[in-house]
DNA sequence: TCTGCCATGTAAGTTGTTACATGATTAT
DNA sequence: ATAATCATGTAACAACTTACATGGCAGA
Protein backbone atom coordinates (compact mmCIF):
# COMPACT_ATOMS: atom_id res chain seq x y z
CA UNK A 1 0.00 0.00 0.00
CA UNK A 2 2.00 2.66 -0.93
CA UNK A 3 -0.21 5.28 -2.43
CA UNK A 4 -1.12 6.29 0.79
CA UNK A 5 2.94 7.06 1.59
CA UNK A 6 2.66 8.70 -2.17
CA UNK A 7 0.33 10.82 -0.45
CA UNK A 8 1.98 11.80 2.71
CA UNK A 9 5.02 12.74 1.15
CA UNK A 10 3.20 15.29 -1.29
CA UNK A 11 1.56 16.39 2.25
CA UNK A 12 4.50 16.89 4.42
CA UNK A 13 5.33 20.31 3.21
CA UNK A 14 2.26 21.95 2.53
CA UNK A 15 -1.74 20.96 3.23
CA UNK A 16 -3.73 19.66 -0.02
CA UNK A 17 -7.17 18.91 -1.13
CA UNK A 18 -7.70 15.86 -3.17
CA UNK A 19 -8.28 18.24 -6.16
CA UNK A 20 -4.58 19.56 -5.89
CA UNK A 21 -3.18 15.85 -4.96
CA UNK A 22 -5.05 14.83 -8.44
CA UNK A 23 -3.19 17.15 -10.11
CA UNK A 24 -0.34 16.47 -8.77
CA UNK A 25 -0.19 12.94 -9.81
CA UNK A 26 -1.00 13.98 -13.49
CA UNK A 27 1.81 16.77 -13.08
CA UNK A 28 5.07 16.42 -11.00
CA UNK A 29 4.32 13.19 -8.98
CA UNK A 30 3.17 11.29 -12.67
CA UNK A 31 6.37 10.80 -13.84
CA UNK A 32 6.72 7.86 -11.03
CA UNK A 33 3.32 7.18 -9.80
CA UNK A 34 -0.23 6.78 -11.14
CA UNK A 35 -3.06 7.25 -9.31
CA UNK A 36 -6.75 8.30 -10.24
CA UNK A 37 -9.07 10.70 -8.45
CA UNK A 38 -10.65 7.71 -7.14
CA UNK A 39 -8.43 6.30 -5.74
CA UNK A 40 -6.74 9.64 -4.46
CA UNK A 41 -10.34 10.68 -2.78
CA UNK A 42 -10.59 6.93 -1.12
CA UNK A 43 -7.38 6.92 -0.14
CA UNK A 44 -7.62 10.45 2.10
CA UNK A 45 -10.50 9.19 3.49
CA UNK A 46 -8.88 6.08 4.88
CA UNK A 47 -5.97 8.28 5.65
CA UNK A 48 -8.41 10.33 7.73
CA UNK A 49 -10.02 7.31 9.72
CA UNK A 50 -6.59 6.12 10.41
CA UNK A 51 -5.22 9.34 11.90
CA UNK A 52 -2.39 10.04 9.37
CA UNK A 53 -4.51 13.67 8.25
CA UNK A 54 -7.12 15.67 9.43
CA UNK A 55 -9.39 17.42 6.77
CA UNK A 56 -9.80 21.50 7.47
CA UNK A 57 -13.35 22.66 5.17
CA UNK A 58 -12.36 25.64 3.44
CA UNK A 59 -15.35 27.52 2.08
CA UNK A 60 -14.39 29.38 -0.94
CA UNK A 61 -16.32 32.31 -3.18
CA UNK A 62 -18.03 31.46 -6.30
CA UNK A 63 -16.35 27.78 -5.61
CA UNK A 64 -17.29 24.71 -3.79
CA UNK A 65 -15.21 24.17 -0.54
CA UNK A 66 -12.84 22.06 -0.63
CA UNK A 67 -11.24 19.83 2.12
CA UNK A 68 -7.90 20.64 2.91
CA UNK A 69 -5.78 17.52 4.61
CA UNK A 70 -2.93 18.01 7.10
CA UNK A 71 -0.48 15.66 7.91
CA UNK A 72 -0.28 14.95 11.51
CA UNK A 73 2.58 13.93 13.88
CA UNK A 74 1.20 10.06 13.52
CA UNK A 75 1.27 10.69 9.91
CA UNK A 76 4.52 11.98 9.88
CA UNK A 77 5.62 8.74 11.76
CA UNK A 78 4.60 6.51 10.11
CA UNK A 79 6.36 8.23 6.55
CA UNK A 80 9.97 8.23 8.51
CA UNK A 81 9.10 4.47 9.22
CA UNK A 82 8.36 3.60 5.53
CA UNK A 83 10.98 5.72 4.16
CA UNK A 84 13.49 3.70 5.95
CA UNK A 85 12.14 0.05 4.89
CA UNK A 86 14.00 -1.48 2.45
CA UNK A 87 12.59 -1.11 -0.95
CA UNK A 88 11.17 -3.48 -3.28
CA UNK A 89 11.49 -3.01 -6.92
CA UNK A 90 7.81 -2.34 -8.87
CA UNK A 91 6.78 -5.08 -11.21
CA UNK A 92 6.62 -4.27 -14.46
CA UNK A 93 3.77 -4.77 -17.40
CA UNK A 94 3.93 -3.63 -20.71
CA UNK A 95 1.23 -4.22 -22.91
CA UNK A 96 3.46 -2.77 -25.88
CA UNK A 97 6.24 -5.78 -25.12
CA UNK A 98 3.53 -8.35 -25.01
CA UNK A 99 2.23 -7.50 -28.41
CA UNK A 100 6.39 -7.14 -30.09
CA UNK A 101 6.59 -10.80 -28.15
CA UNK A 102 3.79 -12.20 -30.51
CA UNK A 103 4.70 -9.44 -33.03
CA UNK A 104 5.76 -12.09 -35.77
CA UNK A 105 1.13 -12.56 -35.91
CA UNK A 106 0.91 -9.41 -37.12
CA UNK A 107 1.59 -7.47 -40.86
CA UNK A 108 5.49 -6.27 -40.50
CA UNK A 109 3.95 -2.42 -41.26
CA UNK A 110 1.37 -2.52 -38.61
CA UNK A 111 3.99 -3.32 -35.91
CA UNK A 112 6.65 -0.78 -37.12
CA UNK A 113 3.79 1.89 -36.87
CA UNK A 114 2.67 0.75 -33.54
CA UNK A 115 6.31 1.24 -32.82
CA UNK A 116 6.83 4.45 -34.52
CA UNK A 117 3.40 5.70 -33.01
CA UNK A 118 4.60 5.01 -29.31
CA UNK A 119 8.11 6.64 -30.08
CA UNK A 120 6.41 10.02 -30.98
CA UNK A 121 4.52 9.33 -27.26
CA UNK A 122 7.18 8.89 -25.63
CA UNK A 123 9.20 11.86 -27.70
CA UNK A 124 6.29 14.68 -26.93
CA UNK A 125 7.04 13.68 -22.79
CA UNK A 126 10.18 14.28 -23.10
CA UNK A 127 9.53 17.62 -24.60
CA UNK A 128 7.37 18.41 -21.35
CA UNK A 129 9.71 17.23 -18.76
CA UNK A 130 12.79 18.80 -20.56
CA UNK A 131 10.76 22.40 -20.16
CA UNK A 132 10.09 21.26 -16.79
CA UNK A 133 13.99 21.48 -16.19
CA UNK A 134 14.75 24.41 -17.82
CA UNK A 135 11.97 26.49 -16.23
CA UNK A 136 11.67 25.40 -12.54
CA UNK A 137 14.87 24.21 -12.49
CA UNK A 138 17.83 26.52 -13.01
CA UNK A 139 20.06 27.38 -9.92
CA UNK A 140 19.45 23.88 -8.80
CA UNK A 141 21.60 24.26 -5.35
CA UNK A 142 19.51 27.45 -4.29
CA UNK A 143 16.21 25.78 -4.78
CA UNK A 144 14.47 24.50 -1.36
CA UNK A 145 15.27 20.80 -0.57
CA UNK A 146 11.64 20.11 -1.36
CA UNK A 147 12.30 21.04 -4.75
CA UNK A 148 15.86 19.66 -5.13
CA UNK A 149 14.82 15.86 -4.73
CA UNK A 150 11.69 16.38 -6.64
CA UNK A 151 14.16 17.43 -9.02
CA UNK A 152 16.07 13.94 -8.80
CA UNK A 153 12.36 12.62 -10.08
CA UNK A 154 12.07 14.77 -12.87
CA UNK A 155 15.65 13.56 -13.72
CA UNK A 156 14.63 9.85 -13.88
CA UNK A 157 11.82 10.92 -16.00
CA UNK A 158 13.74 12.05 -18.43
CA UNK A 159 15.66 8.83 -18.72
CA UNK A 160 13.23 6.57 -19.15
CA UNK A 161 11.82 8.68 -21.92
CA UNK A 162 14.96 9.11 -23.94
CA UNK A 163 15.68 5.16 -23.04
CA UNK A 164 12.37 4.29 -24.37
CA UNK A 165 13.39 6.43 -27.85
CA UNK A 166 16.64 4.65 -27.74
CA UNK A 167 15.27 1.51 -27.55
CA UNK A 168 12.47 2.42 -30.29
CA UNK A 169 14.95 3.26 -32.71
CA UNK A 170 16.83 0.04 -32.32
CA UNK A 171 13.63 -1.97 -32.84
CA UNK A 172 12.89 -0.03 -35.97
CA UNK A 173 16.23 -0.77 -37.08
CA UNK A 174 15.90 -4.18 -36.69
CA UNK A 175 12.66 -4.87 -38.02
CA UNK A 176 13.17 -2.54 -41.29
CA UNK A 177 16.89 -3.68 -41.88
CA UNK A 178 17.75 -7.56 -39.99
CA UNK A 179 14.60 -9.00 -39.65
CA UNK A 180 12.71 -10.66 -42.92
CA UNK A 181 9.27 -10.52 -42.71
CA UNK B 1 -6.46 -7.77 -18.57
CA UNK B 2 -4.00 -8.27 -20.52
CA UNK B 3 -2.34 -11.07 -18.19
CA UNK B 4 -4.30 -13.92 -20.39
CA UNK B 5 -3.11 -12.20 -23.78
CA UNK B 6 0.48 -12.60 -22.37
CA UNK B 7 -0.24 -16.05 -21.68
CA UNK B 8 -2.10 -16.50 -24.95
CA UNK B 9 1.09 -14.67 -26.75
CA UNK B 10 3.49 -17.67 -24.66
CA UNK B 11 1.05 -20.51 -26.10
CA UNK B 12 1.17 -19.49 -29.36
CA UNK B 13 4.23 -21.87 -30.31
CA UNK B 14 4.04 -24.66 -27.80
CA UNK B 15 1.78 -26.02 -24.99
CA UNK B 16 2.79 -25.02 -21.25
CA UNK B 17 1.74 -26.15 -17.93
CA UNK B 18 0.78 -23.50 -15.55
CA UNK B 19 4.04 -24.45 -13.46
CA UNK B 20 6.15 -23.34 -16.99
CA UNK B 21 4.59 -20.59 -17.18
CA UNK B 22 5.46 -19.34 -13.97
CA UNK B 23 9.05 -20.58 -14.42
CA UNK B 24 8.81 -18.20 -18.18
CA UNK B 25 7.57 -15.16 -16.08
CA UNK B 26 10.25 -15.47 -13.54
CA UNK B 27 12.67 -15.34 -16.74
CA UNK B 28 12.04 -14.42 -20.42
CA UNK B 29 8.82 -12.77 -19.66
CA UNK B 30 9.52 -11.35 -16.41
CA UNK B 31 11.84 -8.15 -17.86
CA UNK B 32 8.28 -7.21 -18.76
CA UNK B 33 5.46 -8.80 -17.11
CA UNK B 34 5.25 -9.78 -13.78
CA UNK B 35 2.67 -13.00 -12.71
CA UNK B 36 2.75 -14.83 -9.36
CA UNK B 37 2.04 -18.31 -9.47
CA UNK B 38 -1.29 -18.11 -7.75
CA UNK B 39 -1.96 -15.08 -11.24
CA UNK B 40 -1.16 -17.46 -13.57
CA UNK B 41 -3.18 -20.35 -12.16
CA UNK B 42 -6.01 -18.90 -11.59
CA UNK B 43 -5.92 -16.92 -15.06
CA UNK B 44 -5.70 -20.43 -17.03
CA UNK B 45 -8.99 -21.67 -15.04
CA UNK B 46 -10.52 -18.45 -16.54
CA UNK B 47 -9.60 -18.93 -19.67
CA UNK B 48 -10.21 -22.52 -20.51
CA UNK B 49 -13.50 -21.76 -19.40
CA UNK B 50 -13.79 -19.06 -22.19
CA UNK B 51 -12.67 -21.70 -24.51
CA UNK B 52 -9.56 -19.93 -25.44
CA UNK B 53 -7.58 -22.74 -24.21
CA UNK B 54 -7.86 -26.68 -23.85
CA UNK B 55 -6.43 -28.27 -20.77
CA UNK B 56 -4.71 -31.92 -21.37
CA UNK B 57 -3.59 -34.00 -18.48
CA UNK B 58 -0.32 -35.59 -18.81
CA UNK B 59 0.70 -38.38 -16.12
CA UNK B 60 4.27 -38.07 -15.32
CA UNK B 61 6.72 -40.64 -13.96
CA UNK B 62 7.88 -39.97 -10.41
CA UNK B 63 6.23 -36.64 -10.22
CA UNK B 64 2.73 -35.06 -10.29
CA UNK B 65 0.37 -35.19 -13.52
CA UNK B 66 0.52 -32.28 -14.97
CA UNK B 67 -1.99 -30.20 -17.22
CA UNK B 68 -0.37 -28.43 -20.21
CA UNK B 69 -3.11 -25.77 -22.30
CA UNK B 70 -3.19 -25.98 -25.64
CA UNK B 71 -4.27 -22.49 -27.45
CA UNK B 72 -7.82 -22.75 -29.20
CA UNK B 73 -8.81 -20.77 -32.30
CA UNK B 74 -10.69 -18.65 -30.58
CA UNK B 75 -7.59 -18.04 -28.35
CA UNK B 76 -5.43 -17.45 -31.11
CA UNK B 77 -8.47 -15.30 -33.02
CA UNK B 78 -8.46 -13.46 -29.74
CA UNK B 79 -4.85 -12.67 -29.40
CA UNK B 80 -5.14 -11.36 -32.92
CA UNK B 81 -8.10 -8.98 -32.19
CA UNK B 82 -5.83 -7.55 -29.39
CA UNK B 83 -2.86 -7.39 -31.06
CA UNK B 84 -4.05 -4.89 -33.34
CA UNK B 85 -5.83 -2.74 -30.93
CA UNK B 86 -4.49 0.40 -30.24
CA UNK B 87 -1.86 0.09 -26.74
CA UNK B 88 -2.02 1.99 -23.30
CA UNK B 89 0.97 3.20 -21.73
CA UNK B 90 1.49 1.33 -18.67
CA UNK B 91 1.45 2.77 -15.68
CA UNK B 92 4.43 3.49 -13.39
CA UNK B 93 4.49 2.94 -10.08
CA UNK B 94 7.89 3.06 -7.97
CA UNK B 95 8.63 2.90 -4.40
CA UNK B 96 12.18 4.02 -4.56
CA UNK B 97 11.12 7.15 -6.12
CA UNK B 98 8.20 7.96 -3.79
CA UNK B 99 11.05 7.54 -1.23
CA UNK B 100 13.70 10.44 -2.91
CA UNK B 101 10.44 13.15 -3.11
CA UNK B 102 10.53 12.94 0.80
CA UNK B 103 14.58 12.03 0.50
CA UNK B 104 14.79 15.20 2.41
CA UNK B 105 13.22 13.01 5.75
CA UNK B 106 16.66 10.87 5.84
CA UNK B 107 19.64 10.79 6.62
CA UNK B 108 22.04 11.65 3.76
CA UNK B 109 23.71 8.70 3.67
CA UNK B 110 20.73 6.13 4.45
CA UNK B 111 19.55 7.78 1.37
CA UNK B 112 22.74 7.11 -0.38
CA UNK B 113 22.96 3.89 0.67
CA UNK B 114 19.83 3.03 -1.06
CA UNK B 115 20.76 4.05 -4.51
CA UNK B 116 23.85 2.21 -4.12
CA UNK B 117 21.74 -0.59 -3.29
CA UNK B 118 19.46 -0.41 -5.62
CA UNK B 119 22.03 -0.14 -8.50
CA UNK B 120 23.78 -2.91 -6.92
CA UNK B 121 20.27 -4.50 -8.23
CA UNK B 122 20.15 -3.28 -11.69
CA UNK B 123 24.04 -4.71 -12.31
CA UNK B 124 23.26 -7.88 -11.40
CA UNK B 125 20.35 -7.88 -13.35
CA UNK B 126 22.03 -6.31 -16.37
CA UNK B 127 24.50 -8.75 -16.05
CA UNK B 128 21.96 -12.23 -16.34
CA UNK B 129 20.50 -10.12 -19.63
CA UNK B 130 23.58 -10.03 -21.25
CA UNK B 131 24.60 -13.40 -20.83
CA UNK B 132 21.68 -14.40 -22.31
CA UNK B 133 21.85 -12.36 -25.37
CA UNK B 134 25.49 -13.96 -25.63
CA UNK B 135 24.53 -17.12 -25.30
CA UNK B 136 20.63 -17.36 -26.78
CA UNK B 137 20.99 -15.11 -29.29
CA UNK B 138 24.03 -14.90 -31.51
CA UNK B 139 23.15 -15.21 -35.10
CA UNK B 140 19.94 -13.64 -34.31
CA UNK B 141 18.94 -13.47 -38.26
CA UNK B 142 19.29 -17.29 -38.45
CA UNK B 143 16.67 -17.69 -35.56
CA UNK B 144 12.74 -18.80 -35.72
CA UNK B 145 10.58 -15.24 -35.91
CA UNK B 146 9.87 -16.03 -32.18
CA UNK B 147 12.90 -16.22 -30.90
CA UNK B 148 13.83 -12.82 -32.97
CA UNK B 149 10.72 -11.04 -31.62
CA UNK B 150 11.85 -12.41 -28.02
CA UNK B 151 15.16 -10.87 -28.62
CA UNK B 152 13.55 -7.36 -29.27
CA UNK B 153 11.89 -7.55 -25.52
CA UNK B 154 15.26 -8.97 -24.24
CA UNK B 155 17.07 -5.98 -25.77
CA UNK B 156 13.90 -3.91 -23.75
CA UNK B 157 15.04 -5.16 -20.41
CA UNK B 158 18.67 -4.86 -21.29
CA UNK B 159 18.22 -1.32 -21.82
CA UNK B 160 16.21 -0.59 -19.22
CA UNK B 161 18.76 -1.76 -16.61
CA UNK B 162 20.94 0.52 -17.82
CA UNK B 163 18.90 3.26 -17.43
CA UNK B 164 18.61 2.82 -14.34
CA UNK B 165 22.32 2.32 -13.38
CA UNK B 166 23.00 5.84 -15.41
CA UNK B 167 20.55 7.30 -13.07
CA UNK B 168 21.66 6.46 -9.86
CA UNK B 169 24.89 7.20 -10.72
CA UNK B 170 23.35 10.88 -11.89
CA UNK B 171 21.77 11.02 -8.19
CA UNK B 172 24.76 9.72 -6.20
CA UNK B 173 26.11 12.16 -7.61
CA UNK B 174 24.28 15.09 -7.10
CA UNK B 175 23.51 14.12 -3.31
CA UNK B 176 27.30 13.92 -2.59
CA UNK B 177 28.86 16.91 -4.20
CA UNK B 178 25.77 19.48 -4.87
CA UNK B 179 23.13 19.00 -2.36
CA UNK B 180 24.17 19.74 0.83
CA UNK B 181 22.75 17.92 3.85
C1' DT C 1 17.11 -35.19 7.56
C1' DC C 2 16.48 -31.25 5.25
C1' DT C 3 16.33 -28.50 1.19
C1' DG C 4 14.79 -27.88 -3.38
C1' DC C 5 12.13 -29.19 -7.30
C1' DC C 6 7.84 -30.65 -9.38
C1' DA C 7 2.92 -29.43 -9.60
C1' DT C 8 -1.46 -27.64 -8.27
C1' DG C 9 -4.63 -25.06 -5.93
C1' DT C 10 -7.92 -22.01 -2.15
C1' DA C 11 -9.08 -17.90 0.63
C1' DA C 12 -8.95 -13.35 2.25
C1' DG C 13 -7.80 -8.90 1.77
C1' DT C 14 -6.00 -4.73 -0.69
C1' DT C 15 -5.58 -2.02 -4.89
C1' DG C 16 -6.86 -0.38 -9.23
C1' DT C 17 -10.36 0.51 -13.03
C1' DT C 18 -14.62 2.09 -15.03
C1' DA C 19 -18.78 4.21 -14.83
C1' DC C 20 -21.90 7.15 -12.69
C1' DA C 21 -23.44 11.41 -10.12
C1' DT C 22 -23.82 16.44 -8.62
C1' DG C 23 -23.57 21.38 -9.20
C1' DA C 24 -21.84 26.14 -9.46
C1' DT C 25 -18.78 29.41 -12.19
C1' DT C 26 -16.15 31.25 -16.09
C1' DA C 27 -14.86 31.73 -20.75
C1' DT C 28 -15.93 31.19 -25.90
C1' DA D 1 -25.58 27.45 -25.66
C1' DT D 2 -21.53 24.72 -24.66
C1' DA D 3 -17.42 23.37 -22.77
C1' DA D 4 -13.96 23.68 -19.28
C1' DT D 5 -12.60 24.29 -14.55
C1' DC D 6 -13.41 23.71 -9.69
C1' DA D 7 -14.60 20.21 -6.22
C1' DT D 8 -16.28 15.97 -4.22
C1' DG D 9 -17.95 11.65 -3.97
C1' DT D 10 -20.43 6.34 -4.55
C1' DA D 11 -20.72 1.63 -6.46
C1' DA D 12 -19.39 -2.37 -8.81
C1' DC D 13 -16.09 -4.94 -10.60
C1' DA D 14 -11.41 -6.58 -12.00
C1' DA D 15 -6.74 -7.39 -10.76
C1' DC D 16 -3.03 -8.15 -7.59
C1' DT D 17 -0.85 -9.61 -3.11
C1' DT D 18 -0.03 -12.51 0.77
C1' DA D 19 -0.65 -16.41 3.22
C1' DC D 20 -1.92 -21.03 3.49
C1' DA D 21 -2.19 -25.96 1.92
C1' DT D 22 -0.74 -30.62 -0.13
C1' DG D 23 2.47 -34.26 -1.33
C1' DG D 24 5.93 -37.13 -3.62
C1' DC D 25 10.79 -37.44 -5.37
C1' DA D 26 15.83 -36.42 -5.68
C1' DG D 27 20.13 -35.11 -3.94
C1' DA D 28 23.62 -33.42 -0.26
Amino acid sequence: MTLSHTILACLVNSPHSGYDLNKSFQESVGCFWQASQQQIYRELSKMEQKNWLTGEIVPQEGKPDKKLYHITDLGREELIRWLEEPTKMSPIREDLLVKLLAGYLLPREELIEKIERRKKVHQQQLKIYEQKQAEEFVNLTQLPKPKQFLYLTLLRGINIEKDWIDWCNQVLNLLKNDFNS
